[in-house]
DNA sequence: CCTACCGATCGGTAGG
DNA sequence: CCTACCGATCGGTAGG
């Protein structure tokens, strides 16, 4: 290993740290809110030593943003992919969001909430990503409709309600101390056999 | 009527317009992204004209979120001192809260999401309010699970998946030009029957 | 309701 | 990695 890789390894090891640093810090405040000077105090430089190894405050979200949107995608893709039943692919894009909510909150966060501040550019190209993710999991429960494992209801309106109710496990009100695998056994329950009791 | 109170009128109602006009900004950007110029463009005065109807930006956040809070307040009031069922009265919390996303979209989505923008002394009220919100529910699902109409699952887990799912109806996409007490009907199927068929 | 303006803070750069 | 600093913009006020 030359000096020149041992220096970059070492300036992605502070960006990676200045990366999360600011994750959290937009999970609390948001992005306009959360000020370079902030940061910088967060992970010990002055604010103008941030831009050594980041090339602008812009830039930690699109990382931030994309970095997850593609963790998601792959995820789904495996899913997606496998033999299993559609019911159990459900459980498995349940489980998959849980997990992700539980080990990278911050991140969790950022990308459903921050996006709206990405660049014009980078945002629509975000926006079109999601839009994909959706269409497909749409499918999933169309497909589902079909075959006559789900109810027959309107599927944009079982997607969004859906995708949303995944929505609570990255804030802060975790119920008292439940360990991930609960928590996906129990939306799965709530989501698939429904709030009334089966007669 | 006095001409002081025709003016107290007229400045009611100017006021009432810079509120709006800040609720669709504020969802549309963020709180701390949205400037008192942009906001008075908007509304066809200079910023510094703004502050003879409003005291300061925060007052603008404070007034659109406690409005909106008292507003949920009261309806649940109303439907848990019926003598509906425990499931006509999930039922109504649904309907509630769908209407509301239908009628005021910009102020739900403030209320939703910049709430932890406003000033430390108001938010720990704001949060106390939700809190209190939250907890009545919660002891409706409690007693629907005792009195064996709900499934017994977690309660907290089924809270925060219920009340997560009704947000998305407030952002933008609507699906196709659903009028709301559809989407009442089909989200009440969704969460109380599940998505699954039943047997 | 506007013009003129304030101090504070912002993201970011120059230069070493 | 820091000191010193830039132009731009912020929320808000004075005075009329």
């Amino acid at each position: 290993m030359t000096e020149g890789s041992k220096t970059e390894l070492k300036n992605a090891q502070v960006k990676l740290k200045i990366k999360l640093a600011a994750a959290r810090l937009f999970q609390e405040q948001g992005f306009p809110a959360t000020s370079m000077r902030e940061l910088a105090q967060k992970v010990g430089l002055e604010a103008s030593s941030l831009y050594n190894y980041i090339k602008s405050k812009d830039e930690l979200l699109i990382e931030i943003c994309t970095q997850h949107s593609q963790t998601f995608m792959r995820g789904l893709d495996e899913v997606l992919d496998s033999s299993a039943s559609i019911e159990q692919k459900l459980t498995a894009i349940i489980e998959q969001h849980v997990i992700l909510a539980f080990n990278d909150p911050s991140i969790v966060t950022v990308f459903n909430d921050e996006w709206k501040h990405l660049p014009l550019e980078v945002k629509s190209e975000f926006i079109k990503q999601r839009k994909h993710y959706e269409n497909r999991i749409l499918k999933l429960l169309e497909s589902g409709m079909e075959e006559g494992t789900f109810q027959k209801l309107d599927p944009k309106i079982c997607l969004y309600s859906f995708l949303s109710a995944l929505k609570w496990v990255h804030y802060g009100y975790k119920p008292d101390k439940l360990d991930p695998k609960t928590v996906v056994k129990q939306i799965s329950e709530f989501l698939l056999k429904g709030l009334m009791i089966r007669p």
